[in-house]
DNA sequence: GGAGGGAGGGAGAACGTTCGGTCTCGTCGT
DNA sequence: ACGACGAGACCGAACGTTCTCCCTCCCTCC
């Protein structure tokens, strides 16, 4: 088994393509980058590429799959920590702020990925909005069980607060960002949240 | 003083074009449409573009200096106003909730733009880097007026939940995003900021 | 007042490149 | 022999860009 390519086993061609699918979706956007490029820095011919994937948009369906299956993987270690609630909340923060001052740091991966695909019945899109919801739901459920005030409107702060930080995170100082996004997520933790009973009246918008 | 063209209002055409590519590079995004696109629904031809602007990224960068104009005249038009400066800063969260639950909401233009223009020495990037931070400087100065704690911080902290707000604005339910956003502003104003003392934990990066 | 000219614009052909995708063929390990 | 892969030709379409030709305003000069 020293050269790994296996019959039962996943073809090594594909891995290497999906790898490099990442580095370079990830790294410069989507659209911007065509086929050839990615063939050519995976080794591989077109004729590869097509046998295991349909097409160019199957390739970035599995890119997304694959960032969300490492992002549950990490959430789910930590859980697996058995911390108290406050303290995976802080863990899981931590874990996002490191990755946010990690050198190849781009943002995103969904949220990169929603930029570029708008249309809501686009299946890259839906794929946006399932990973969302998954990780809104985790955030909700976690801040829930540190006793967080309302664990709905707990968990949309906190997500709000990381999506800033990570759409801002490589347009400005990093390590401001990890610094502003701690700060805020203890502030989640200590006050619940904002307990701000919504007024609902204004209904003046001056513009 | 001849002005060469024809006297006071600029060229009809330009107009147009730019109004067009605003709408739909905002709508659709930057790199998947062509300027063939913009032409055939600005109901000008090739030649009109190429007479207006040097290229496609001539007019990718009238449109964010267009956006730029139009929030910049949005804030200062708050301002004007003469509020207090915790109303100022109220108002001015509030005309970016009214934006992100607007129908045509599709999130940040700028943040948007960022998404398809990673690398950092492009044009496009520059003006999106150009307009944060007159928009943090903006906001740090605000916050500062307010009496929030360390106006720095405060500013931070505003800009990372307005991106967060933007970022999430068209994946979400738009009236729950408005909530939270105007919420956590509603935080930021009472507690100046998260009084955090920044620990400094060097911690251990698990990945 | 009339002629000229320059600028703005419409219409469309054409350029070379790149796109995503399909195809055939040769090769190699099992 | 079979399946996975490499090498590369090939396709139609779209890309951004440049080009020529002609029309129509409006300003200016005679």
């Amino acid at each position: 088994m020293s050269t790994g390519t296996q019959g039962g086993s996943i073809s090594e061609a594909r891995a290497r393509l999906l790898d490099t699918a990442t580095r370079i979706f990830y790294a410069e956007g989507i659209h911007s980058v065509g086929v050839d490029r990615i063939i050519a820095e995976a080794q591989v011919t077109r004729a590869t590429l097509y046998r295991h994937f349909k097409g160019k948009e199957e390739l970035i369906l599995s890119y997304l799959q694959q960032a969300d299956h490492g992002i549950r993987g990490q959430v789910a270690a930590i859980r697996a920590q058995g911390l108290p609630a406050a303290d995976t909340v802080r863990a899981v923060s931590r874990s996002i702020a490191d990755g946010i001052q990690s050198p190849g740091f781009r943002g995103c991966a969904f949220l990169n990925a929603a930029a570029e695909y708008p249309d809501p019945a686009h299946p890259v899109h839906q794929a946006v909005l399932a990973h969302r919801q998954w990780f809104l739901d985790t955030a909700t459920q976690l801040l829930g069980a540190a006793d967080c005030a309302p664990a709905d409107a707990a968990g949309r702060h906190f997500v709000m607060l990381r999506d800033g930080a990570m759409a801002a995170g490589c347009l400005f100082d990093p390590t401001l960002i990890r610094e502003t996004f701690l700060g805020g997520v203890e502030g989640i933790l200590r006050t619940g949240t904002a307990p701000v009973p919504e007024p609902d009246a204004p209904a003046t918008p001056p513009a």
